[in-house]
DNA sequence: TTAACCATCACGTTGCGTGATTGTAG
DNA sequence: CCTACAATCACGCAACGTGATGGTTA
């Protein structure tokens, strides 16, 4: 009869070694021999059983309710109940995704609004309404880099200023 | 100033506290101050940040990825970028659970069918087919009941047959 | 004193992945 | 002898939940 390593099945199903070790583990699929030396060897039947499993793997239900199905005998247990539970479940994560994904969307047009909102010219355009005059901003830039460099080139950054014309202002601004 | 126990804060954001303990203990969420006992105690800008890191939460974004969105100075991080990420993962999520849908409702339909196609009356005529007559069905059952009662009940089931029928046959079956 | 808080371990969950260490087949 | 397999621990992950045990507060 033929027979099957435990990498090779694996390999077989597009499953990892260590998972069928798991499986077997939790006394869901194990080898139904072993050589001389210890070795799992799978039959063809073994291989049928693994077949089954790895369908049911594919609704997402869990293990432990696969190997439930698989224990009881033949069919016995209500394999269609446990399937629709399972649709339900789906149904829900499925709104439940769409919901974060609404949350992101909106999240995403008001960073973008945000940064459209606070950008160089209404800055400038504030600290002007302010009071402020060139020579005071110029003060101001060279205060705000002599206090904290790294928040001053964030803050710029911020306002959707290019990295080259943050290079010079702050060039300028350190040139106290 | 006001502030906060634990379980307070919890309830405030429907979250346990034991969620909140873990937060504090992976060093996303810590109470600002303690008591002299030890007990944890977080003020009004502790629940301003709880508040963001729901929000968070609430895309489905990691646990590291939020605590990595504010721990690094404001926005700096490309939240954005993130939360772009995360949306292609939802995707993709998605996509998956209809997957498992229709592999489910495939899998249902088949069963009913199935369920359909072989019952009982279908059964008898291919037994008569087969040339068999109604004694010979009485000795199939005996021969059944006999061998294995549990698996002979079984069947019967799998045939669509109500429970209160298969009693009946089985009990004149176990009369030899 | 009692009840209802609080604190800090530590371990369980799900489905594996990743070594470490050691043995075996060819 | 070397390489590619095999085996069995044991620990790590995410995001908490669930006790155990003991101190605190009203």
């Amino acid at each position: 009869m033929k027979s099957f390593s435990i990498s090779t099945l694996a390999r077989e199903f597009g499953l990892s070694r260590s998972t069928l070790l798991y499986y077997d583990q939790i006394g869901l699929f194990s080898a139904s021999g072993r050589t001389a030396a210890g070795y799992r060897v799978f039959t063809v039947e073994d291989r049928r059983r693994l077949e089954t499993i790895c369908r049911y793997r594919q609704t997402g239900l869990p293990l432990s309710e696969i190997k439930h199905l698989m224990s009881s005998p033949k069919s016995k247990a209500p394999i269609g109940a446990a399937l629709r539970k399972r649709l339900s479940e789906i149904g829900a994560q499925i709104l439940d995704l769409k919901k974060q994904q609404r949350l992101i969307a909106a999240m995403l047009k008001n960073a973008d609004e945000q940064r459209g909102i606070v950008d160089k010219a209404c800055w400038i355009e504030m600290l002007r309404a302010a009071g402020m005059d060139e020579a005071g901003m110029m003060r101001w830039h060279r205060e705000f880099e002599r206090r904290s460099p790294g928040d001053h080139h964030e803050f710029l950054a911020s306002l959707g200023i290019e990295e080259a014309e943050i290079q010079s202002i702050r060039r300028w601004s350190s040139l106290a």
